[in-house]
DNA sequence: AGTTATGTATAAGAATCTTATGTATATTTG
DNA sequence: CAAATATACATAAGATTCTTATACATAACT
């Protein structure tokens, strides 16, 4: 009953990037359902990122609502999935997305790795 | 009067990651005050952020009122300068601030750029 | 004389997230 | 078999961080 979930401490930096974490994932894969993409970001990141569901429904209702996101509901082993995948639209704005990460890391990497500038 | 500024348009990626950038910065040069910090990063980023006076400001209180930056203020030229450096105990926090900055580029390179796994 | 640059500051509101719940079924474990 | 854990979705309250809009003040440029 204690939902004694593990205290999660992911660092302030990853606020804002779970929009593109999502439409990266959805991409790659097609589509996926909610508690799928929390699994799939603890294993791909070894541990370190836990996606909460506080954070997480509420991002994938969002994308649904502008139109980014289509959702298809499924009920699997008596128990209810709702698969998200991108639109048209979504495909397009997932590349800006990652567009714009690629920018930010770079800037990131400048800032705090002045040495590699080149 | 209109404080009419170019509107920043920085991405949702960049939310979170003030307090490093802030800390990396001083780490570096020792002692700076908000605005310079602002031209700094500007200059570094080749333009693409612009750290808005109504996020530095606040960001630079914070981090004093945490013990991690330390204050002292100058006249130059007439016009007030606050010049922010690193305590001791800002100093350790920034190694750990930039180790969790390398963990979370890392994370996001693995979710993003699934090929480079290895 | 008016705008831009330099310099700091705060308040209102938006956006995103954490934490804490709530509901429900399936599976594993003591 | 009862309890805990895993699977699966959802929302509300509050915290944090940021944008936007001001405010004040001096210096320099046009």
């Amino acid at each position: 009953m204690p939902r004694n979930d593990k205290k999660m401490k992911n660092s302030q930096l990853y606020k804002g990037s779970l929009n593109t974490i999502i439409m990266k994932l959805l991409e790659e894969n097609g589509k996926m359902y909610g508690y799928e993409i929390t699994q799939k970001v603890k294993a791909i990141t070894q541990g370190e990122l836990n996606i909460t569901e506080g954070a997480l429904y509420p991002a994938l209702h969002k994308l649904e609502a502008e139109g980014l996101l289509d959702v298809e509901i499924e009920k699997v082993d008596n128990r209810m999935r709702k698969y998200y995948k991108l639109t048209e639209k979504g495909t397009t704005e997932t590349v800006n997305r990652l567009s714009e990460l690629e920018d930010f890391i770079r800037n990131m990497q400048s800032l705090v790795n002045p040495k590699l500038e080149f």
